[in-house]
DNA sequence: GTCTATAACACGATAGAC
DNA sequence: GTCTATCGTGTTATAGAC
């Protein structure tokens, strides 16, 4: 872990005021209060609140979008693949809840990285859906809508960043095994 | 169908552009730019924006009230039980797509009515948790962790308002019946 | 019921002293 | 690196003509 800036302070703290209040609804002065200085101080280290949003945004679509390509490029069945994006879903979540708040909730507020964004979010639900559907046809998955299955996963996988920080007992690895045996295995007796 | 009202229309207009950019990014400017009209004539049809916030939110919040009021006092195994409880979030998403948005990103926006909404949340969420315990206690669920399975459940239900408008050819049964089979039998072979 | 004009204040960001 | 002071603009909402 290396040492973190007054900079890195500065991002982290508005994470969370934006999971709070939203991107818009925080101003800088709320900002400041926060870090216990004044609004016009933060433009030391900074250049504009737009930086902070995409800081916290961007940061964290690229892990999204390294994690899977390891997950596509890897040799194992697709259920297992699905359990791997399962367990890239908590760690990165559990790294970083606020964040991902802002990734979820906040991306339509980016400028000039908008587009980018929603590239990485595009391709990344595009690999998403192709393990999926080789799943069907290796008959490892079953023959329900595709689209339905991983709506339904990534609606909970990115749900996380809310239900994370109420379940601090839990650790990592014992909630992405009951993650995957909800979803994977499913409810039924 | 009563006719819309004026008013009605607003606080429809409303929701579409809290959907797009959150409560506190849309300007009344905005709203009465897509109305047709002059900011200062809004105020004519609404008292100020926190009501439009509180008439999307709280009547979408009754609805779900009181669909769980009906289910958790119907006579019927807890797997039926979630499989309406299902449906009662398709019905009322389909309805009202862009309300749910608000309803989901916006709640925490509320002034006056804060409070109650979170207690409506609140009783809903433990109604919930209830039907899954007396299932698993009934030997209908799995033994699984039922916050875990309420809490990915919630989760799809509440991503809905985002993926029904992408799939108009869905009808609101089909979606429902799908939802179900990947939610309560899931995906596995 | 819609308009123009404007009050009263909050916003992001900058300038320049220390 | 933090401060005070302030610029220029945007915000919700109201007043009053038509």
């Amino acid at each position: 872990m290396k040492p973190e800036t007054r900079k890195d302070e500065i991002i982290n703290t508005a994470a969370k005021l934006f999971k709070e209040k939203g991107y818009s609804a925080v101003t800088m002065r709320d900002l400041a209060t926060a870090m216990g200085m004044k609004a016009a101080s933060l433009y030391n280290h900074i250049n504009s609140k737009q930086d902070l949003l995409k800081a916290i945004i961007i940061s964290i679509a690229e892990e999204f979008t390294n994690g899977m390509t390891t997950i596509i490029n890897s040799e194992m069945s697709n259920i297992s693949k699905l359990k791997r994006v399962v367990t890239l879903h908590v760690d990165i979540t559990a790294n970083n809840t606020n964040g991902m708040a802002s990734l979820n909730n906040d991306w339509m507020h980016l400028e000039d990285q908008l587009e980018y964004y929603l590239q990485l979010r595009d391709d990344y639900e595009n690999n998403f859906l192709q393990i999926i559907k080789e799943g069907i046809l290796a008959s490892e998955i079953k023959q329900s809508n595709p689209e339905v299955i991983m709506f339904s996963m990534l609606s909970t996988l990115r749900s996380l960043y809310l239900w994370i920080p109420k379940k601090e007992d839990l650790n990592a690895n014992d909630l992405a095994q009951s993650l995957s045996e909800v979803l994977i295995d499913g409810i039924n007796t």
